[in-house]
DNA sequence: CGTGTTCCTGAACACTGTTCATGATGTTAG
DNA sequence: CTAACATCATGAACAGTGTTCAGGAACACG
């Protein structure tokens, strides 16, 4: 970095998503972003309000990268359903603390909606009460979040040698917490399914 | 307060659950807990190594004090599930940012355990593929902390009046919620349901 | 040339969690 | 009764945090 000329919000939201990956959420203060890009501290609020629409923004971004799904490749309702969930998963893990950042954004509702629109387009096609479909798609994203939530953080946790090594993460059990995620979303899908049948 | 003699770690616990549920989780701060206290900051570093774990032991106050369900009343295994997410809920509702204290903690694996025990009984009852219970337990788990965080958020959201009255959270909207939830976990339990029949 | 917008400086305010040497109690042992 | 000890607190300090605000350079437009 330590371009000379002016930056654009862009490129602030940019250099903040490189911090977080690198160094993670707890370090990603404002004063250290504004040093990565040679700056006051202060000249950041001419970019943005505050820090929490900062994390807004980042959180946006990292939705916002989450691979697209061809749904005609995907197979029927429930397919897609999961394969956008999976999707948004590994965006999510894509970035250090990714979880946490998007988790409260979505808790204060100052964006990342994106990611509630992608699971619902899967259900909203065969689903038609709206208030099943809005309750059906949110438990589906509470799910990825607290799922991928909870392992980075205990990555975090292995990293910093808290954890004995004994129960520190295994490669191999990346794979296996996917697998348990797509387990418990085809439970959410299976009930759903369940309670179609019923109201038909 | 403002007790002359010396504290246990009991009263500092319970003066910080009480400074939680009257300002919420971002007004508690060790200075203001030591103020209430009539004691200097660094008095609380006797009975608490830090703040997590001071927070720790909130969660794990906020989730003892949930409710028991009487397994008999309840009924089969899905309602005794039910019946003991409902009353994890209650818990979490019952104290400010409740769900949002026991959502770190847990994700940080430093307690609360109690919650995701009690949500394993009634599933343990009828499922034999521990993985599978496990699963099915930490996926309800993590609906109710998704939901009830939620909630909460937007409800402190409303006091500050960011949000448009229109939308503000009617009293009548809280029962829904519980409604809610209970249809997101049925959801779950009857996938997994299905998902026991077919192994079988 | 002057006016206005854009982006940034530098200092300050009011906090935060945490550490450390010191000290006042009260209980227990010789 | 006195000496030792664990218990619980003090008060100052450190190193950070998000945020505000008056001011100042750099550039574009008429």
């Amino acid at each position: 970095m330590s371009k000379p000329g002016h930056y654009t919000r862009t490129d602030v939201v940019e250099t903040a998503l490189r911090i977080l990956d690198e160094f993670g959420l707890a370090d990603l203060s404002m004063r250290r972003l504004a040093g990565v890009l040679d700056i006051q501290p202060s000249a950041l609020y001419w970019h943005v309000p505050n820090k929490q629409t900062l994390l807004a923004l980042v959180a946006d971004q990292i939705i916002d990268r989450a691979a697209p799904v061809d749904h005609a490749v995907a197979g029927d309702w429930k397919a897609i359903t999961l394969a956008e969930s999976i999707a948004i998963r590994d965006a999510l893990v894509a970035f250090r603390d990714g979880a946490e950042v998007v988790s409260s954004t979505l808790a204060l509702g100052l964006g990342a909606d994106g990611a509630l629109a992608r699971i619902r387009v899967g259900i909203d096609a065969v689903c038609p009460d709206v208030e099943m479909a809005r309750i059906a798609s949110e438990s589906i994203l509470f799910l990825i979040l607290g799922q991928v939530w909870h392992e980075q953080q205990r990555v975090q946790a292995d990293s910093l040698g808290v954890v004995s090594p004994a129960v520190a993460t295994d490669p191999a059990d990346l794979n296996l917490d996917s697998d348990s995620l797509g387990f418990s979303i085809e439970l959410i899908l299976g009930g759903l399914e369940k309670k179609l049948a019923a109201a038909r």
